[in-house]
RNA sequence: GCUCCCAUCGUCUAGAGGCCUAGGACACCCGCCUCUCACGUGGGUAACAGGGGUUCGAAUCCCCUUGGGAGCGCCA
């Protein structure tokens, strides 16, 4: 376990994420597990996962699934069970009984239309909208008397009235709320069912867990939830609100900027390990380090160089680091990370199958050239199309044009290559040199149209490599296709 | 409306009173490299929201304004 200076180490870190199961892990719940994760394995601690799922109705089977699949390709594992919040809920219940029995919550039978009139009231008169503890010091008559008519009351957490509830927040500094201005939550509904208020707190605590990093939204009702600790007497977490990510534009996060699903994210062509460092930084800094492998996060990694403002989600620079992981990974490597994407991608399955090891065994050859050439995964597929394009290849617009003003080269090319003894990429190199200087044209002059009859493309990688990858009998037979 | 949070290049950020003529990265522009496109590499444009204080000195501390954001449910 690291030494980390300046804090006490008597007490095992435990984090956790806790997302609700209503749709699929989004791309600031990602950063939120990251951050969780981080911290966790910075401080040989344990990140536990807890699915929200006490919303029965928006709650489905499918998010979950989502959310674990998620989690588990952005490489960020949890440690034991996942924890559902539903299953859970009796012993919320017991919390909020004996919470009644201690005095320190109470039954209301207020009705929503009489909530709904308190909140017309406030607004009108410029006021907080909150409860107005019209029930919170009634006698046991009165009590006794709306249940014998059948009324099924909350129970409310009998709030502190005056003074105020402090947080110190390990992103966001002291942060200090006038206890006037909160009421008094509902902890149970009148179905008998905990709110989430409860059930997070008693979760929580339950187990065990020592810092609570989530995103920003939650900042006020960390003092909510400091009230219900408090009223057990229970032990406060840490708290850590991260601030959100924004959209492109400033606004909030929504589908068109990235609030996608983080499968989304490989579907892309995204790296794990891109999206991570990419992740990391929105919002987290180490001086001007950019590039962290996961290793440098995790003993780097900390609350107090985490902003307070919040970021906008650029995919220019997600794009660039993918490329920069592209370009460092092993071409089996990459190979690998193909077969993982393909199953996801239109005409991926497709592709999937006409990867023999033949095939494959071209692509990992063309690899380095390719790799270089793309940021994601998706280009990187799109550039090795040449491999098994058929013949005769269909020309894209600029192949054509390079071909009809300079396809002529390619005659006393193709004899030249025929008699060639070893297809290498110096023994074709120096042909193809020869030849320019026979012709008394530049390089570029043979390499533009040899690369549109080989590829179908007015780019690809460097042609000598292009000819190897494609084999003598292959590229000699695209050649012909062009000059006749 | 009320409560809380935030505010450095277009974007992510460094900066914790003098080291700032405000640094890095992405993007963009101009070169170099070069068989194309990339990669790599050299250079460039570009920011402390505004106004008051405090101080010998403020991007850094305080206040106000403005602008963003979040929350205000018997949702999570």
């Amino acid at each position: 376990m690291p030494e980390i200076p300046g804090e006490i180490m008597s007490e095992p870190v435990v984090t956790r994420f806790a997302p609700s199961p209503t749709g699929y892990l989004h791309i600031g719940g990602g950063r939120t597990a990251l951050f969780n994760w981080l911290y966790a394995k910075r401080h040989g601690g344990k990140m536990l996962l807890r699915i929200e799922d006490t919303d029965r109705e928006r709650s489905t089977p499918a998010a979950i699934e989502a959310i674990l699949d998620g989690l588990k390709w952005l490489g960020l594992e949890w440690d034991g069970d996942a924890i559902y919040q539903f299953a859970r809920a009796e012993r919320h219940r017991e919390v909020a009984k004996e919470m009644l029995a201690k005095g320190c919550a109470y039954k209301c039978f207020a009705t929503p239309e009489e909530l709904e009139a308190m909140r017309e009231k406030a607004k009108a008169e410029g006021k907080p909208m909150r409860y107005d503890g019209r029930w919170r010091d009634r006698s046991a008559a009165d009590i006794a008397e709306a249940e014998a008519k059948g009324l099924k009351p909350v129970i409310r957490l009998k709030a502190p009235q005056q003074g105020e509830t402090v947080i110190d927040d390990l992103v966001q500094g002291r942060v200090t709320w006038a206890n006037e201005n909160l009421d008094d939550l509902v902890l149970l509904r009148s179905d008998g069912n905990p709110t989430y208020m409860l059930a997070v707190v008693v979760d929580d605590h339950d187990m065990a867990v020592t810092h609570v990093i989530r995103g920003d939204d939650h900042l006020t009702n960390a003092a909510r939830q400091s009230q219900i600790y408090e009223a057990m007497g229970w032990k406060i977490p840490a708290f850590a609100h991260i601030p959100l990510i924004h959209g492109s534009d400033g606004a909030k996060l929504s589908k068109r900027h990235g609030a996608l699903g983080v499968e989304a994210y490989r579907a892309m062509g995204y790296l794990p390990e891109a999206l991570r460092n990419y992740l990391v930084r929105l919002g987290w800094s180490h001086g001007d380090q950019e590039i962290f492998s996961t290793e440098e996060m995790v003993s780097l990694f900390d609350l107090k160089n985490v902003g307070r403002s919040p970021a906008r989600f650029d995919f220019a620079k997600l794009e660039n680091l993918n490329g920069h992981y592209m370009r460092q990974t092993s071409d089996e490597a990459l190979m690998a990370a193909i077969d993982v994407l393909l199953p996801h991608i239109e005409g991926g399955p497709e592709l999937a199958e006409r990867l023999t090891p033949e095939r494959r065994a071209q692509w990992i050859k063309a690899m380095p050239g390719l790799k270089e050439r793309a940021k994601t995964l998706l280009e990187l597929v799109d550039g090795a199309r040449f491999i098994d394009a058929a013949r005769p290849l269909a020309l894209d617009e600029k192949a054509k044009d390079i071909l009809a003003k300079g396809g002529a080269v390619l005659g006393p090319l193709l004899a030249r290559l025929e008699s060639l003894p070893e297809w290498s990429v110096e023994a074709l190199e120096g042909a193809v040199r020869a030849e320019a200087e026979a012709q008394g044209v530049k390089l570029g002059a043979l390499a533009q149209p040899l690369r549109a009859a080989l590829t179908g493309r007015s780019t690809s990688p460097g042609i000598f490599d292009v000819f190897v990858v494609l084999g003598r009998e292959e590229s000699l037979a695209r050649i012909r296709d062009q000059v006749s």
